[in-house]
DNA sequence: TATTGTTATACTCTATAACTATA
DNA sequence: TATAGTTATAGAGTATAACAATA
């Protein structure tokens, strides 16, 4: 049924600009996207952070740049290869990270305790298939 | 658990950019929503559509813009009060629209074959929760 | 004076194409 | 010649502030 699709298309891309217009961090969704990408891959390439991201490089670069002015990461050449680039988090950006992360869920966090517990339970499930859909073909 | 909220800001998130990624439209996907909002709402003000969508006026004063360069919707004085406008979709609208939402639902409807039976039925029971979430508060 | 819609302006996010440096 | 990253440029989407017309 093509209407399953299309409500769950609907309500992904409601919630979404919800979830956007509730920021309460200094930094954007994506930045704060980008140094999660950082933390968890560790030291890693722009390319591969573009990967892990599921955006093209210079969309990287210019988020990078951001993230380099304010110190939360720092770029290092690649001793091995002299094309590619290391990006690191600074431990600045480790502390800010987690903290940055509970205010940016904050609003979302708090729709959810006014949920009925079949309602959380029903999201908690569909969370990983939502992601799975995200990142497939 | 905010780790909840979290897991499920994140997918939505990135399926929301795979989303945008596959469009196969003319229109962009704020265009088609609008449309469809025009459509659902019947004859309705800039302000109405606005609240619908979730935005400010100026924003959906742009879309209109363009819709009505297309010829998808036309905009009409409000006879009983000047200072408003009512829009309303053409017959070429309404068809157009029908067209573009399979088109632009088909990447996802495609996914959501491959998934199991229970994952569907997961899905298309979260589908409404998250639409909720969306216009809360 | 308040409301509706529009215009002006700016910022975020993303992409493609062109360029630089290295392999 | 191919690859990694960056720079240049453009387009989509959104907001706030200022403005015009009407109530």
């Amino acid at each position: 049924m093509p209407s399953d699709a299309h409500a769950l298309a609907l309500a992904v891309a409601r919630l979404n600009r919800r979830m956007r217009r509730e920021r309460r961090s200094e930094l954007t969704p994506t930045q704060l996207s980008v140094l999660g990408a950082v933390a968890l891959l560790g030291p890693a390439t722009p390319g591969a952070i573009a990967a892990h991201e599921q955006v093209k490089p210079p969309s990287v670069t210019r988020i990078l740049n951001q993230l380099t002015e304010t110190g939360y990461i720092s770029r290092l050449p690649d001793p091995e290869d002299g094309r590619q680039v290391l990006v690191e988090i600074s431990a600045g950006g480790h502390l800010w990270l987690q903290q940055e992360r509970k205010r940016r869920d904050a609003w979302l966090h708090e729709q959810l305790q006014k949920l009925h517990g079949e309602e959380r339970d029903l999201l908690r499930a569909a969370a990983p298939v939502l992601k799975r859909l995200a990142e497939a073909e």
